[in-house]
DNA sequence: CAGTGGTCTAGACCACGCA
DNA sequence: GCGTGGTCTAGACCACTGA
């Protein structure tokens, strides 16, 4: 019985392993497709579920997607560039030294459901924007498109007493948006801080942004402050990790 | 036969959603004991293969361990932060503003495994310090340890005709590191610039971080640039995603 | 309509933990 | 030594793709 016998690897993980192997080789290419169940069953002569097993791993890992009806193919990485301060950013630029190339030319960018309501603040919120918990806060929630695919999902707060009645509750918030309205009222934002984690989508996450099984998503938390360091904006963004390479430029 | 009927969800992941909310409403706590295979036959009346399959998902998402021989137990998520350009990062630290709560107190790094060979230098190494491809690098390799946890994998690369005959070719850099002795030879580091983005492991990092599945890494490559911007180190490192807060601070 | 992946059942043996 | 999760088999029906 080939269950695994002393200190071997189980069966399902060595038929990953040479499928991986095919892959980082290259004899495996870009949207190739792989064996699927069937091939795997008769070449390994294993039990479908032990295929399965074997093709789930890679499918958790990243490396493959599988489409039912057709077969399991080579997922490829082609992800967009997001800069962090863009301003040093072009400086650096020109000279080719980046590590993953990021899709350029043309693309289309939207945004769809844009929703602005009034709301108490979440305690990390209040806590960001440096509110007392529950104070109320103005929530702007969006989803952004690249090409008609959902890559992001993102959410800001403002406090209630610098948005009122002014343009920054309507959804569309003209020219230069959120920041330039700011600006205009005395509260430009001078200062970022960003702060990044890693983790694997809910559910929700994994429909609205039409992820693949085994793609990550990046949490983004961005907090806006004026030259007084006053705290004036609060967004959390949700990124499909598949989509993006984050660029951040800094000097010593 | 409960297969699944129109569009209606399969059993399995109605399962894994109701342990899911359990968990996010906060009834089952970090650490908690969750239902495992036997206690999900029972209750919901399936086979074992679909009870694990329940299982699997949350697993894979990342919200729960299994641990052989024991149980299935809802998982923490208590970060180290890692700052980018820390020199601007602490003057906001004080106030309190930080979204996820790093740990503090006394920790213990180490640094094991260090291997310093030369190499030619591959392509995206060649591509971020300006070399001609197949140049001679010197590499270092080390794993970083916290409370013996280990959680990053890290490889640095220098241009040979800068590190030859220096310090930086030994295991032990002295006080400062490889940018103090850059910096001794006149070529210290001025600007640097971070590429992140996230996937899942291979096999061979969740096995040298000791990663439980459904945790995603990390990729950070910096390339370090003299006050002349001429790339002198460049940096890859793969971090345990459920390890670390990545922080950047900067100005508009 | 043949072939693919998705869900599900019923059963087996194994390695490990913990009391 | 019982209960846990880990691996594996053999077979079923389903939903979907694509020629």
């Amino acid at each position: 019985m080939p269950t695994s016998d002393n200190s071997s690897p189980p069966v399902y993980r060595e038929i990953a392993e040479e499928l991986r192997s095919a892959i980082t080789s290259g004899s495996l290419a870009d949207g190739d497709r792989v064996p699927g169940e069937n091939e795997l069953m008769r070449r390994y002569g294993v039990a479908r579920a032990t295929a399965r097993q074997a093709l789930s791993l890679l499918i958790h890992e990243g490396v493959v997607v599988a489409v039912r009806g057709s077969g399991v193919y080579v997922r490829a990485f082609r992800p967009l560039r997001r800069h962090g301060p863009r301003r040093l950013s072009r400086e650096l630029w020109g000279n080719g030294r980046a590590i993953w190339q990021a899709d350029s030319g043309q693309r289309t960018f939207q945004t769809d459901t844009v929703e602005v309501t009034e709301i108490d603040a979440p305690e990390h919120v209040a806590r960001a924007l440096s509110l007392a918990a529950q104070e109320r806060v103005f929530k702007r929630r969006r989803r952004h498109l690249l090409d008609e695919r959902p890559m992001q999902l993102a959410a800001s707060y403002l406090p209630v007493e610098l948005a009122t009645g002014t343009v920054i509750t309507e959804p569309d918030t003209g020219p230069g948006g959120v920041y330039a309205r700011l600006g205009e009222l005395g509260y430009g934002p001078a200062h970022f801080t960003e702060e990044i984690r890693v983790r694997m989508p809910t559910p929700e996450e994994s429909e609205q942004l039409h992820l693949e099984p085994g793609t990550p998503v990046l949490d983004v938390m961005r907090t806006a402050l004026t030259e007084q360091r006053r705290p004036v904006e609060f967004t959390e963004m949700t990124l499909d990790g598949s989509a993006y390479v984050l660029q951040y430029d800094f000097d010593a």
